[in-house]
RNA sequence: GGGCGAGUAGCUCAGCGGGAGAGCAUCGCGUUCGCAACGCGGGGGUCGUGGGUUCAAAUCCCAUCUCGUCCA
């Protein structure tokens, strides 16, 4: 069977049984800030068997994308030296919440695997958990399988748990032995070897028990089952191949690269790179097409690792230059029926992930310059090896990796003290768990969890600005109140509202809430979990209670100017990707009452012309004044329909979505405008770049959009009457004042270097002769220190020999330089002699042997100072 | 979240307490029938941003932003 065929077989098995098919949850888990990616198939089920979720099934079936690269479980070191360990894969898994238990799960499983898949009974073995007699009892009298291929384990390997706490149970594994001549080969392989032979293809949870804080298990009312199984595996066992490389998901990748690279496949030397790049470049494929891109930390850390790691692998092979991109078609190919998206964003994960290779041999050019510089140094110092902190501060600060460093020294006939830069890897990983402070992002405040058990908030807001609604509880600090009084600011949670929660980047309403002669101001409102809207507020008169029947007044100005730059950043989403490319996508958004905020995915700055292009036509839109239609739908219609939907963001089965016909259709959940005229003007006042790959754009609307371009219209029309210019076209006359500023520079330069000379001549003159040495000592008036040094290089230059100080005040400071020329720093040192005068002056100053500089604060001291030089030439000559 | 490195002309970078520089690119002139090459000359800088120390900060210190990189 084909891996298609064997997904297709998975899902109609179980939708016969009953059981809901979910489509796979995103890679990057929604409100789970414990995880990095998702790691099973469980994971979007997690708030069902914690209790926490209430949905309308108790059974479901899935076939979850997961990866395992990064983060506590992380398989990305064991790709390739194994046959069935990968970065990224697929779980087939069924689910039971509270309905069938262990037996159902046994039979069906059961059932699947050897009816429909069709896999021979008498190889496949099972093992349990050591005390589960249950489960022992359903393989070996309800399935009818011999006793001897029941095996018991420990729970490590057969006793399953979510956390530390919570949910947990024992678990049985379906395993098929692929015979004695895989594997080990060892007498005594068995079961729970970590060869191949004893292939584990299905792990069945039984979640039975609840483990509170002190490690003790109690029996659940409701338990649950959790299933898994890699679909890699599966394949390759029906396929009848011996690693999951060489099954259909795998072998046309393995192909391309061989194309690619014009290494086959089949050299135990070259095949561990192939498997490594094609594991790898599945995982760069569903990673970019969920939204992630490469970066310095978190997710995009991950991406980019594998991607670095797979262009090593590749370079192993012999390519030269970026090649990854050009696998991604062979990957889109192989999962583009199970996966459909993957065949639209194809173009923007080649760009990308070419982005990143040619990052990265960046990357590898600079740290090759540094270790050259290693490398010569010790030579020089004739030392035969290169040292671990050298080693670890190219890896550590230039990400170069070892093996790479340790290459290029045996060229060059030296070894590398590999002990060492474990040694200081070590050290690196103490401190950064010593100062782990556990995951930054927050988690559900209880407050929120306790409202939500009290009652929900409906949003009416989409319909009227004004509601009549129940206070259904206060938060003040945190903890739930009864009233709030004049002068408290609390926030209030409503069972209706029509102010729309900060969501989707669209900021919170801000209003009043009226209740006879009461009233509180509402600065802000938020979202904190589903079904649930928090109404920040300050009480200003009178009381607010619990119960309490209220008028709440959304402020209509701050609404309509919220829309419009929400129904803006729609028609500029729309109108990015039609100037740029289809590779645009949002990666961000702000919008606020005042302005909006968009980021997106591009290569490069965008010109001015793009921007122009983009302002013009979106204010065409506005022109046409088209109507919004909103429509509620299923998830899969609205994306038939062509609707856009945000990267990797969790989706209910409903959506609404906001259409601008012949423009744009997004599922969105924000408040918008009736027509696109209501917008009046659009204005993007700037455009930068955050982030590698990310560029954002910050525009104004309606009347802060006018304003703008009012106050930069004034600022022109001032700098006309500046320049006396009857019209606008400044530019001209201003190009040809700085050419006249240019010209009177220049003379005023040429003008000095005359003074200078002729005043050269005869402060030249004046040099005293102290001892056989020139001297010179003297005030310069109205110079500056750049002025002095100036004029001292051109004294410097006609003296020859000699030592020479000038002083000078200016705007009620004094400054002074020393200069010494260069035959005499034995003698005299200008930071000395300088240190001394200025001090005359009060001020102190520095510098070198041959030319210093100083500053002082008392210009009626300056002849003195000067008069001092010569003292201080006298008494060192004499010395 | 923590560590290390970087941010200086359009680009690549040097300078690391006392004159803001080099190469490439660009513009002008010369040479040439013309081009390349070459020679001469010019323009181009908030030295990431904000504080502080100092007579003096691109340079030292602190904060902050961005990029790179490693660890988590």
């Amino acid at each position: 069977m084909t891996s298609d065929e064997l997904r297709k077989a998975f899902l109609g098995y179980f939708e016969k049984k009953g059981h809901r098919i979910l489509p796979s949850s995103p890679l990057i888990p929604k409100s789970d800030p414990t995880l990095l990616f998702t790691n099973a198939g469980m994971v979007q089920f997690k708030g069902i068997f914690l209790g926490e979720e209430k949905v309308d099934f108790t059974r479901a079936a899935t076939i979850q994308k997961c990866l395992r690269a990064g983060g506590k479980q992380s398989d990305l070191e064991r790709v390739g030296k194994t046959a069935r360990h990968h970065t990224f894969f697929e779980m087939l898994g069924n689910f039971s919440f509270g309905d069938y238990f262990k037996e159902e799960a046994i039979l069906v499983a059961w059932e699947f695997l050897t009816d429909i898949i069709g896999l021979p009974e008498d190889r496949l073995w099972v093992s349990i958990f050591r005390e589960d007699d249950d489960a022992a009892f359903l393989w070996r009298d309800k399935i009818g399988l011999p006793e001897e291929r029941i095996v018991r384990l420990g729970e490590e390997d057969n006793f399953w748990k979510m956390g530390d706490t919570g949910p947990c149970g024992p678990c049985s594994e379906i395993i098929i032995d692929q015979g004695a001549e895989v594997g080990c080969k060892r007498p005594t392989c068995a079961v729970g070897c970590d060869c191949d032979r004893f292939l584990e293809l299905w792990n069945l949870v039984f979640i039975q028990y609840n483990r509170d804080e002190k490690g003790v298990l109690t029996k659940l009312p409701n338990p649950g089952i959790d299933t898994g199984m890699g679909i890699e595996r599966l394949a390759a066992v029906t396929q009848g191949t011996l690693t999951n490389f060489e099954s259909d998901i795998f072998l046309p990748i393995i192909n391309t690269i061989s194309e690619v690279s014009g290494v086959r496949y089949g050299s135990d030397k070259t095949d561990f790179s192939l498997k490594v790049i094609a594991d790898h470049i599945r995982a760069i494929t569903f990673l970019l097409s969920e939204g992630i891109l490469p970066s310095n930390e978190g997710r995009g850390y991950v991406l980019r690792r594998i991607i670095r790691r797979a262009a090593r692998h590749g370079r192993l092979l012999g390519i030269e230059g970026p090649f990854l991109y050009r696998l991604v078609d062979s990957v889109v190919k192989v999962m583009s029926q199970a996966y459909p998206e993957l065949t639209d964003r194809k173009d923007y994960i080649e760009r990308f992930t070419a982005v990143e290779e040619e990052r990265f041999s960046n990357t590898l050019e600079i740290g090759l310059k540094i270790l050259r510089d290693m490398i010569d140094k010790s030579k020089d110092k004739e030392v035969s090896s290169i040292s671990g902190d050298d080693l670890f501060t190219l890896y550590d600060t230039y990400g170069f990796p070892l093996d790479l460093s340790q290459d290029i020294a045996q060229e060059e006939g030296l070894i590398i003290d590999e002990e060492g830069f474990h040694k200081a890897m070590e050290g690196q990983k103490l401190k950064a768990k010593a100062a782990w402070a556990g995951s930054g992002e927050e988690r559900i405040k209880d407050i929120y969890r306790k409202v939500s058990e009290i009652g929900r908030t409906v949003f009416t807001g989409y319909e009227e600005l004004q509601s009549d609604t129940k206070i259904i509880a206060i938060g003040k600090d945190d903890t739930l109140v009864e009233s709030a009084k004049e002068g408290e600011e609390v926030e209030f949670f409503l069972n209706k509202t029509p102010f729309h929660g900060e969501a989707g980047g669209q900021v919170g309403d801000t209003g009043i809430f009226i209740k006879n002669s009461s009233r509180a101001i509402i600065s802000n409102a938020i979202k904190p979990v589903e079904n649930l809207i928090s109404h920040k507020g300050k009480v200003i008169k009178g009381e607010f209670r619990v119960g309490d029947i209220i008028s709440a007044e959304v402020d209509i100005e701050q609404r309509k100017a919220t829309a419009r730059n929400h129904t803006a950043t729609h028609i500029l989403h729309a109108t990015l990707r039609e100037v740029l490319g289809d590779h645009v996508k949002q990666a961000g958004s702000l919008v606020a009452p005042d302005r909006l905020r968009f980021d997106f995915t591009h290569f490069s700055s965008l010109r001015e012309k793009e921007i122009d292009s983009i302002e013009e036509r979106v204010n065409r839109v506005i022109m046409e004044n088209i109507l919004l239609e909103t429509e509620v739908k299923g998830i899969e219609e609205a994306l038939s329909s062509g609707a856009i939907a945000l990267f990797g963001e969790k989706y209910g089965e409903k959506v609404r979505v906001v259409g601008i016909k012949g423009v744009s259709s997004e599922l969105c959940g924000g408040t918008h405008l009736r027509a696109t005229g209501e917008i009046g003007l659009f204005k993007i006042v700037s455009e930068t770049g955050i982030a590698a790959g990310v560029r954002r754009i910050e525009a104004l609307t309606g009347e802060s959009a006018l304003r703008f371009i009012k106050e930069g219209e004034k600022e022109l029309i001032s700098i006309a009457r500046l320049l006396k210019s009857s019209d606008l076209k400044v530019s001209t006359r201003v190009e040809r004042l700085q050419g006249e500023k240019r010209d009177i520079e220049r003379e005023i330069e040429a003008l000095k270097g005359k003074i200078s000379t002729s005043r050269s001549a005869t402060i030249i003159e004046k040099a005293k002769e102290i001892a056989g040495i020139k001297v010179i000592a003297e005030k310069v008036e109205g110079a500056d220190i750049k002025d002095l040094r100036i004029f001292a290089d051109s004294l410097r230059d006609r003296l020859k020999s000699g030592v020479l100080v000038l002083g000078s005040t200016k705007d009620g400071k004094v400054s002074f330089i020393a200069m010494v020329t260069k035959d005499l720093t034995g003698r005299f040192h200008a930071g000395k002699i300088i240190k001394e005068v200025a001090a005359i002056a009060g001020g102190t100053g520095g510098g070198k042997a041959e030319m210093a500089e100083a500053g002082g604060k008392d210009p009626d001291k300056l002849d003195e100072a000067m008069k001092k030089v010569y003292e201080i030439i006298e008494k060192k000559a004499a010395t």
